[in-house]
DNA sequence: GCCAACGTTGGC
DNA sequence: GCCAACGTTGGC
């Protein structure tokens, strides 16, 4: 089992659209570290859901359920796809802001590298936000 | 809306 | 293969 994490601007394609739409293929992806964590996504694997430019915040947690297959959508280039359903929503969202102050948190790629879009993290970093989110400061 | 940080492109 | 120029992402 492996953890992620992904972004989305919420007004492009948001949480809530995935909870209504049941199971969306993540396309769109164009830049080679991002593909590469897509690829490396297992079925069932867990992944938080990050609104990204609005909101700034992990709001809910999705699960692989289809593995990488080309992008229909790339025009041209080597570019895959997953797909991902969505699990639940956080009872209470976890804030750039909180992750950022949290010490155990920082060498995450989100705070590290803020423009990748699809980035593993280790268990202890994912179990760490959940917990923020039961535990809202 | 601005702009820093990063990735990509392309001239040499 | 270097690196300047350019485009894009995303926090602020």
């Amino acid at each position: 089992m492996n953890y992620w994490l992904i972004k989305s601007e919420p007004f492009v394609y948001s949480f809530s659209d995935l909870e209504k739409e049941g199971v969306t293929m993540w396309e769109g992806v164009r830049n080679y570290q991002a593909r590469n964590n897509l690829r490396a996504m297992k079925k069932g694997d867990l992944t938080l859901f990050y609104h990204s430019r609005e909101g700034l915040e992990v709001v809910g947690i999705a699960r692989v359920v289809k593995e990488h297959y080309p992008d229909p959508t790339a025009e041209k280039g080597d570019w895959s796809v997953v797909e991902f359903a969505p699990v639940r929503r956080l009872s209470h969202p976890v804030t750039l802001k909180t992750i950022k102050s949290d010490p155990s948190l920082q060498e995450i790629l989100l705070v590290r590298n803020g423009r990748i879009s699809v980035m593993p993290l280790d268990q202890d970093a994912y179990e760490r936000i959940l917990t923020h989110s039961e535990n809202p400061s």
